[in-house]
DNA sequence: GGCAAGTATCTCGTTGAGCGAGATATTAGG
DNA sequence: CCTAATATCTCGCTCAACGAGATACTTGCC
């Protein structure tokens, strides 16, 4: 409410933490409407994005996803597979994999969280012309990977 | 790697979940890294953002602020005071009443976490005119009130 | 002044997500 | 086959967060 027409750079920096604090509430609150945790949702975004790039789901790829130990894991894909969101499938080339099948429920599940947002998103950016997008893809890819940076630092 | 110059709408919802989940993990990787929880980390950052907005934090805003019951803020407030990041102080005008203060350790190590991450975002805003900075303004705000909308939705 | 209602915070008992340690099953190599 | 490596799961525990309700203080009404 402060800014008209000329933010600096610290407005922007804190409209983005307090951008991704809504995004991570809203998530939360979805997460409890629907009787799950923020970590399930985060680990159902985590196996659709798998899922839409072709790649084979494990519980161990899960887990290093989220940052969860071995025990932590095996607990959230049971909270998963026992809501019905997702399959535990052996991996019959080798038996000590089991590989992670979403089911439709969760793909519907994460549109009808997602969908919304995406829609606004896209109905705002429709209203951006080319070099309106590709500053806000610049500044993103920035903030990114200025945050994957900080992997490293210790 | 795949955009070039002309990001369309999907890509950049993608690009946008993708930052915040980078910024997320970093987030609790720094507060594993310091001794504190996901939500301490969390509260620190409202607090500070209070702080510099001159407003007066009680654990009762601090709670709704981040979704916790009265129980859940108290146990919060109580792990930030004995980590001696925050004071308790009864209000002298209303003493129901418990005002947040925060320490100067709390503010050190808000820019520790914050400090790389703000430069480096500074510098690459550096490198955008008025109309870019706008953009990117314009973008923030308005998944910020999308994902706010779906407060309203339950 | 004193009492009822309202507000802000804290306490108690419980649940459950996630951890560390280690068990189990399967594969690969000598 | 016997050992090492890999993938997943089990057990016992800790502690963040919840619901319910107690406590402390303020405000307004008589």
């Amino acid at each position: 409410m402060v800014q008209r027409q000329e933010p600096d750079g610290m407005d922007l920096v804190h409209l983005l933490r307090e951008t991704t604090l809504r995004l991570d509430l809203a998530g939360a609150r979805f997460a409890g409407r629907n009787g799950l945790h923020p970590t399930d949702l985060r680990a159902l975004i985590s196996l659709l994005d798998a899922a839409r790039a072709g790649e084979e789901s494990t519980p161990g790829r899960l887990g290093a996803h989220l940052g969860l130990n071995s025990a932590g894991t095996t607990a959230l894909v049971d909270r998963l597979e026992r809501l019905g969101l997702i399959r535990r499938v052996r991996d019959t080339r080798d038996r000590r994999r089991v590989l992670l099948e979403v089911d439709d429920r969760a793909i519907a599940l994460g549109q009808s969280f997602f969908g919304p947002l995406i829609d606004r998103a896209l109905a705002l950016l429709a209203t951006f012309d080319a070099g309106e997008r590709a500053a806000v893809h610049r500044f993103l890819s920035g903030v990114r990977d200025a945050a994957s940076a900080d992997d490293e630092g210790a």
